[in-house]
DNA sequence: TAAATATATCAATATATCTTGATGTTTACA
DNA sequence: TGTAAACATCAAGATATATTGATATATTTA
C-alpha cells in the first residue's frame, strides 16, 4: 500500500506530469535544462525530480556536478501505464533549451 | 490534466484504495453497509464515496433512502489498470458486515 | 403524523503538500 | 587557489486535503 501511494502521489501533481511529459518527449536531461525548457527554479525542479525518483519513474545519472535526469527502464506495468496515461494528455510541451553555462 | 489528476487524486488515499478494494470484492453495497463493515463514520464515507464517483470509480443506485455504491463498469484502461494493481495490494480487507437497521 | 433511518453537506480543525528564498556542498575553470 | 556553476536541502508561508461533529433532507415505519 506504501508504495502504491508513493507511487499515485507523485503522478498527483502537474509539475511532475509535466517533468515526466517532457522527459519522454525530449529524453535523458540535467537539471538545467529542465530550469530553462520548463521556467522554474531550481529548488523547486530539484524537489519534484527527487519525488519522482523515490517514486520509481526516474533514474539520475551523475557526471561531475551534473545530474542526468531520465526515464527508468523498464517501469513496471502500473508506472508503465500511468506514463501512457499522461502521454495522451493534452499538454502543451515546451521546447526544449539547454540551460547549462558550463 | 484536470480529469487524469482527479483520477489520480482520487485513488491517492488509503481510505479510498479500501473503500475500492473492498466493492471490488464484495460488489455493490449501500453506505450503512461500508460504515459497518469498515467501520468508519457516515460523513467520512460520503465524502470519500463521492469523490471515487466523481473521479469515474464508481456508479451509485439510489432505490428509496438508500444509496448503492459499485464499481463503474465499463472502467477505462488506466482505471482499471489502477484497479488491477489495488486488487494486488496486500491489504487486510474486513469481512462485509451488514449494517442497515430498516 | 411522529420518530427513526439513510444519506449528504457544511464548518472547524488538523495534517500534508507546494512554492520560494536561503544556505550548503561539490565540481569546474580562470 | 578563488570564484562561479550545478545541484540538494531546509525553513517559512501558502494552499489543499482529511477527519470529525453538527445540521439538513428525504424516506420508511410504527
Amino acid at each position: 500500500m506504501e508504495i502504491f501511494l508513493k507511487t499515485v502521489s507523485a503522478i498527483n501533481d502537474e509539475t511532475r506530469v509535466l517533468i515526466l511529459r517532457f522527459l519522454d518527449e525530449y529524453g535523458e536531461c540535467c537539471v538545467c535544462d529542465l530550469q530553462n525548457s520548463l521556467d522554474m527554479i531550481q529548488s523547486r525542479l530539484s524537489r519534484h525530480l527527487k519525488i519522482l525518483k523515490d517514486a520509481g519513474f526516474l533514474k539520475v545519472r551523475r557526471e561531475g556536478t551534473w545530474a542526468y535526469y531520465d526515464i527508468r527502464t523498464p517501469l513496471d506495468r502500473f508506472r508503465s501505464e500511468a506514463l501512457e496515461e499522461i502521454r495522451h494528455l493534452d499538454i502543451d510541451l515546451p521546447k526544449l533549451k539547454k540551460g547549462c553555462k558550463l
